[in-house]
DNA sequence: GTAGCTGCAAAATTTTTGCAGGCGA
DNA sequence: TCGCCTGCAAAAATTTTGCAGCTAC
């Protein structure tokens, strides 16, 4: 699998670009941050540390990011998020009731994802899956949902 | 399973609300229209019938519908959509080259439901998946992608 | 008749764009 | 030095809200 802190600035100079401060700490912010942060968070962090920072910046500098394929876009709970290209795949259970997120591993879905393959003739993406459901301490009440999105998405 | 055209308007005036011919129209906007509508080819079908009915009228109803659990959201491709709740359950497979949607039912990811439940003690919602690949007729070729979103969702 | 609902328009929010200057290579 | 990138501000697009009048019941 892909190391966790590829050589931005070669690739990104290889390609015909810059690495600029800005882009760099927008990269740093995804990685500190874990998976799935979403624009507002992302400059939140940045701006922490560069005040000047401009919003439409890091507009600019995900939309390039994700052309660059460094980066990719999620849809968790009708959030879009953003988080680096090139971990381990994985994937996470999302409990709507409590919001908890926990993640899983690639195994789990091989069964499916030879199924689809033999029964579909589709090949399934592996690179991340939000699935929406229930988690085991929330099952049985009698709470209802509206806390967390109705929205399940797989990356 | 829920039969197709549920008596809306009794079930609105038991709950207390009204049923409106904004309301009717819209939600026959989506019976009509197959599951995964965006609000705006919502918008574009009932204003086609009835030019005046405004586009906060769509998203305040749109709102309403959720809330009342008759209608149903989902993010495909990056687009929020909306479908009637109570339809059969069914899963989409969408191809991330060609953009084809094609339907599976229930029984292809019940093993997966089963694995989820025996080993992580998580029920997966099973109304509405979407998962994200490429078809067979797409696989293989060298071209890229960037025409379908990268964004899968279940729902 | 009454209260919920809608249309209209304005407001608030989110995202994009133009352009001059800055800076990486 | 060259031209890619950024900050700033304005524009555009999207979504929400206030309110007066209408209408379902």
């Amino acid at each position: 699998m892909a190391q966790h802190h590829p050589d931005y600035a070669t690739l990104m100079r290889a390609r015909g670009f810059r690495m600029t401060p800005q882009r760099q700490l927008i990269l740093e912010a995804l990685g500190a941050g874990g998976d799935h942060l979403t624009l507002e968070e992302i400059y939140a962090r940045v701006q922490h540390i560069a005040p000047t920072l401009n919003l439409a910046t890091v507009y600019r500098t995900l939309d390039f990011l994700c052309d660059q394929r460094l980066v990719a876009t999620a849809d968790v709970g009708g959030q879009k998020t953003y988080e680096l290209v090139g971990e381990e795949p994985h994937h996470h259970l999302v409990c709507r009731s409590c919001g908890e997120m926990r993640q899983i591993d690639h195994a789990a879905l091989h069964a499916l994802c030879a199924t689809l393959d033999r029964e579909q003739n589709f090949t399934m993406d592996m690179e991340h899956l939000v699935i929406f459901g229930r988690c085991s301490s929330c099952r049985g009440t009698a709470e209802s949902v509206a806390s967390a999105s109705d929205t399940h998405v797989l990356h």
